[in-house]
RNA sequence: GCCCCGGUAGUGUAGCGGCCUAUCAUGGGACCCUGUCACGGUUCCGACCUGGGUUCAAAUCCCAGCCGGGGCGCCA
């Protein structure tokens, strides 16, 4: 016996009068004396079976006292009817039983009157899959990616795989895994960011790599994770961070654009609002931003009390509250994505290219992309030069020996470049407002969770 | 690293010194129901994180532990 022949949300009323199997899981039986409804679920939708005792005793005792998320698979006549909401229903000739669920169920997978914890859903997450909403997000996350990488494809981009396991530290500004490998010190990658640059060397000229990070930080927020995801990429010749900016709104654009128009269903399903980009993304160069987040500071009458704070001068770091700061102004303009530019070199990584080329320079070419308040990606435009990223290096008190396979890179002709790294679940967790970052990745690794 | 907060049936909750052999919903068992689609009805089952302490009396107050959540910093 075929398990299936159609997908449980795939009746068109050319498929009425016909005999069908459907195969899924039981998503609830109502039953009514000597008749009952079984509404079957897979992945394409739902569809409900109508089955009478009188004359059909063997299959109604069959599936009526199956429990919910049982699997079966049932052949039956789809008939046109008024009497269901669907304006049609499967009247069943044979079922098989393919697995039956055991009771009680982790959480009330079904009943949206009980709003099962984040914690309780992650211990049991091939039945949180099941829910519309988890279903959802990563049906989005599919299209996250797949677009993504079709556009940088489109666009001259490589697809890379670079290692995660380095004998090399840090890159520094994280804490690292550190290990053992085979009696040696080993560490897993922060981010691609050393090996990618390496392959500008190689003369790829455009790459990137849907990568992993791992970072060993007891963060404990909702839009941080141990273990993340993202889009890396590196671009060969530019002349400066625009030139990055510009892929990035290319990129960005391309995907919110194909997650509206291909999975509207599932946004629904999770009221987000994803507005596609009109316009460019705003360019706010740091000290605009300074001044912008002073002056609603000064002047919003309406800011919340955690919002509120000291005046930041040259040299403060945009903190997370004062992202949120910031996007209060943005959103009057109208920009959701924006750009924060020419950062003072001091706190960024040894890599980023300094604006007036010396290791002594008050700004750098490296810069960040928020969306509504947070940040998404973070990039700018490197050094090339060896014995500036040398000096680079030194100023962050590491030693330029750990990094000799890296440097050895750039010794023997390294174009200028530049790039960014885009965090996946931030993107996703943005997108969609999902409340935790969590949400966004099928096993998120925080600093309790290490299973399943 | 710093700072808050919380742990009550499988799940989500109410109760915050005696009215608690603990509320409601969901769930599970039994029974009833031939048009349900959040099905309905009757009935039963199932829980106060652990250990100390205060008190005539502790789910409730205090202390410790364990477990968990969140904020800051850092970042994606």
């Amino acid at each position: 016996m075929t398990l299936r022949t159609l997908g449980c949300g795939e009746v068109k009323p050319a498929h009425y009068g016909t005999t069908q199997t459907f195969a899924g899981w039981v998503q609830t039986i109502r039953a009514k004396g000597t008749m009952a409804f079984l509404v079957l679920r897979d992945r394409t939708g739902l569809v409900q079976f109508v089955i009478k005792k009188e004359g059909n005793g063997p299959l109604f005792d069959q599936l009526t006292p199956l429990s919910p998320e049982s699997v079966v698979s049932i052949t039956g006549l789809v008939q046109a009817t008024e009497k269901a909401k669907a304006g049609f229903e499967v009247i069943p000739s044979a079922a098989k039983v393919l697995n039956v669920a055991a009771t009680p169920l982790p959480f009330a997978l079904w009943d949206d009157k009980i709003e099962t914890g984040i914690d309780t859903r992650l211990d049991n997450r091939y039945l949180d899959l099941r829910g519309n909403r988890s279903a959802a997000i990563f049906r989005i996350r599919h299209k996250v990616v797949e677009s993504g990488s079709t556009w940088l494809r489109a666009n001259g981009f490589q697809e890379i795989h670079t290692s995660n396991i380095s004998g090399a530290s840090s890159e520094g500004g994280t804490d690292v895994y550190k290990f053992d490998y085979f009696g040696r010190k080993a560490f897993l990658a922060q981010s691609p960011q050393l090996y990618k640059q390496m392959m500008m060397a190689a003369g790829m000229d455009r790459v990137f790599e849907v990568g992993w990070y791992f970072r060993a930080e007891k963060h404990n927020t909702v839009r941080h994770l141990n273990e993340s995801t993202a889009f890396d990429l590196e671009l060969s010749f530019i002349e400066s961070e625009e030139d990055v900016m510009k892929a990035i709104e290319g990129l960005l654009s391309h995907i919110w654009k194909a997650v509206a128009t291909d999975c509207a269903a599932e946004v629904a399903t999770l009221k987000a609002d994803v507005p596609v980009p009109t316009k460019g993304f705003r360019r706010v160069p740091y000290e605009e931003a300074l001044t912008i987040i002073n002056h609603e500071l000064d002047t919003a009458t309406d800011l919340p009390a955690e919002l509120k704070m000291p005046h930041l001068k040259f040299g403060d770091d945009i903190g997370s509250s004062a992202e949120k700061v910031l996007w209060r102004a943005m959103k009057r303009e109208g920009h959701d994505f924006y750009f924060i530019t020419k950062w003072p070199l001091a706190p960024k990584p040894f890599y980023v290219m300094p604006e007036d080329g010396t290791q002594d320079s008050r700004l750098c070419r490296g810069f960040d992309l928020d969306y509504r308040g947070v940040e998404l990606i973070s990039g700018g435009q490197r050094i090339h030069d060896p014995v500036l990223l040398e000096a680079g290096i030194k100023r962050w008190g590491l030693d330029p020996k750990d990094f000799k396979d890296y440097l050895d890179a750039f010794r023997y002709g390294m174009p200028p470049h530049g790039g960014c790294g885009i965090g996946i679940e931030r993107i996703l967790m943005m997108m969609l407002g999902l409340p935790n970052i969590r949400e966004a990745i099928l096993f998120p690794r925080d600093v309790t969770r290490l299973t399943p």
